[in-house]
RNA sequence: GGACCUGUGGUGCAGCUCGGAGUGCACGCCGCCCUGUCAAGGCGGAGGUCGCGGGUUCAAAUCCCGUCAGGUCCGCCA
């Protein structure tokens, strides 16, 4: 249906889709790819016209010499088709196109895959001819999701009195965190610009600069291996605001991603609810617990505290109830006990629940009381496996959460949409080499109020004001309470190991400019690539980005990373030391 | 840097365990036939460095070693 006039041009009227019955005697002109010709001789042939719309039935003369994704304007008038001949299956099914002029746009060899569904094709071919992939239906939606998520984001940020405001791509060095992509300086050889790992210095100056609430839909650099939900571009919808707390924060970005959510799926979630980052390791085993279904941990440390069982002799023991799993396999049991121990676990202990107790290689050993707490973990039922772990409490957690998700995670495609914030980060994830602590975030990030007396008494109790966007598992995003306060911050560099010398040349224009009267600020960014590859329901986000690296990081349609010429070598005074 | 998986006409797969002629299936492509198809149908045909290199063997798509490319994961991602 014509409801739109963006769809005629001067070459066409209308999308191939929208010829239907509403258009029903009209004489119309539209144009697209060849999608099937079917042909009955030499008076009949059937032409299937297709554009991003859909696919629409053209009537022609079987003299016309047209083959699979030729470029056609097809000018023709929209009829019924004759009794019996609707196809339901599409949109247009219900009418043709008859006493058609066929202008031949452009011809086109066959491709090197069919553009229809019926088969998958290797990504390798996809991604070398992605100009032809991307003509595929799926890849239309993907990108046509994508840009609606887009528009819809930047619309609610908007609405929220947000003003967009774009940062350099060429910036400074801060050698801190993620590596970053190098450019060098024709103007000034020896010396480099690098891409953004994100705009967090520069939307934080323009706190100080009195853009209250700031946004950018970034796109985001990062000179690390790629994985599935990893590239080395991705874009951020970034955020930060000032005279604000992260209650303000939370509410402004769940504002915008609802509505996404809203948009892609036709639904809009719930709020989101909170948790803290110890309630998540503790239940979940993990910072972005996958709240479709239930599985939770459970501590059994107490009940083991006194244990003989050598095995469970460790500072905890914890417990995951597996329903059904009583039936697995003593292979897959194997593979679940490899996988526990490659993630650093002694080993992994598994008890059957059966009609007459525990059914385990170390069920003898047990106490009565140990037995009757397995037996009874998390209400277990007959037929159920008990997995227990035993080790450090934060290893023992992270090993059966990775259990849990392996055995329990639905795929990306499946479930409810179920977002949890995650709060109170630990200020610091550890010591370095040198027994500096090392920031969990970022060095700007504000400690919990309630915490600065643990910096320098017990560093790695300190909780920040720092919290994660998490969707189905998926850390969608991150972001904190920036630290605006010179006395805080020099601790936390203090603590750092940064020198002030050290702090002066890295971030001396960041620390400079908070001198000049900083607001208390705020800040997120959510990663749009993995926002819409779960609407999506795809696992990888190379199925939402138009062109995405490989995950050696090379380009398979340009060839790039490529030589550049002499000139340009010359010109940047570069030179190469010898390949090793 | 590491572990595992994959690589066979244009596309998708089977063949590999247990070596015996490039064998098979589906789609596509080309030609002919066909006036109501829409996963059109019928007949015929073309199309191959079994990723690449080496080794074992009378003989390698198949076994072994190496290498390249793609993928999943670990490390890494303040």
């Amino acid at each position: 249906m014509m409801t739109e006039n963006f769809e005629a041009t001067s070459m066409r009227d209308l999308l191939c889709g929208s010829v239907d019955l509403t258009v029903t005697g009209e004489r119309v002109s539209v144009c697209g790819w060849v999608a099937k010709r079917r042909e009955h001789g030499e008076h009949l042939a059937f032409l299937d016209l297709r554009d991003h719309s859909g696919v629409v039935q053209a009537v022609v003369d079987g003299s016309v010499d047209v083959r699979s994704e030729y470029v056609l304007r097809i000018t023709g008038t929209v009829s019924l088709r004759p009794e019996g001949t609707v196809n339901e299956r599409l949109s247009t099914g219900e009418v043709e196109l008859t006493d058609c002029e066929v202008e031949v746009l452009s011809a086109a060899e066959p491709p090197p895959f069919q553009i229809d569904e019926r088969s998958d094709v290797d990504e390798q071919v996809r991604l070398k001819f992605r100009y032809i992939d991307v003509r595929r239906d799926k890849m239309q939606r993907n990108l046509r999701l994508r840009a609606k998520v887009n528009a819809t984001l930047r619309r609610a940020m908007e609405r929220q009195g947000f003003c967009e405001v774009e940062t350099p791509l060429l910036w400074a060095p801060t050698p801190e965190g993620a590596r970053e992509f190098v450019v060098p300086s024709r103007l000034h050889p020896g010396e480099f610009y690098v891409l953004p790992q994100s705009p967090q210095i520069a939307k934080q100056l323009l706190m100080v600069g009195g853009f209250d609430r700031y946004f950018q839909i970034a796109r985001c650099l990062r000179d690390e291996d790629l994985r599935a939900d990893r590239q080395f571009e991705f874009t951020q919808l970034d955020v930060e605001a000032s005279f604000v707390t992260q209650d303000d924060i939370f509410a402004f970005v769940s504002e915008a991603v609802l509505d996404a959510a809203e948009a892609a799926t036709g639904e809009r979630p719930g709020p989101i609810s909170t948790m803290t980052w110890a309630d998540a390791l503790d239940r979940y085993g993990t910072d972005k617990p996958d709240l479709r279904f239930a599985m939770d941990l459970h501590d059994l440390s107490s009940v083991f505290s006194t244990t003989q069982v050598k095995a469970f002799t460790a500072p905890t023991v914890k417990g995951l109830r597996v329903p059904g799993g009583a039936e697995f396999t003593r292979s897959r049991l194997d593979a679940l006990t490899d996988q526990a121990k490659g993630l650093g676990a002694k080993g992994l202990a598994w008890f059957r629940v059966t009609n007459d107790g525990l059914d385990s290689p170390l069920a003898r050993f047990l106490s009565a009381e140990e037995a009757a707490a397995i037996r009874g973990l998390d209400d277990a039922n007959v037929g159920d496996l008990i997995l227990v772990v035993a080790d450090e409490y934060v290893a023992a957690c992270k090993v059966l959460g990775a259990l849990r998700l392996s055995i329990g995670a639905p795929p990306v495609s499946e479930g409810p949409h179920h977002y949890v914030w995650i709060t109170e980060f630990p200020l610091f994830e550890g010591v370095d080499e040198n027994g500096d602590l090392v920031s969990a975030h970022h060095p700007f990030t504000m400690p919990h109020l309630d915490d600065l007396d643990l910096i320098d008494s017990d560093p790695l109790q300190v909780r920040s004001q720092s919290y994660d966007l998490v969707l189905n598992g998926w850390e969608l995003g991150s972001g904190s309470v920036r630290i605006h306060r010179a006395d805080i911050q020099s601790r936390i560099f203090s603590a750092l190991g940064i020198s002030d010398e050290e702090a002066q040349s890295r971030f001396g224009f960041l620390l400079g400019a908070f001198k000049y009267g900083a607001p208390p600020h705020a800040g997120f960014a959510v990663g749009i690539d993995r926002l819409v590859a779960i609407f999506a329901g795809e696992d990888n986000i190379r199925e939402v980005i138009a062109f995405p690296k490989t995950q050696s990081g090379t380009d398979l349609m340009s060839g790039a990373p490529k030589d550049i010429t002499a000139r340009q070598i010359r010109d940047l005074r570069l030179t190469f030391a010898p390949k090793v």
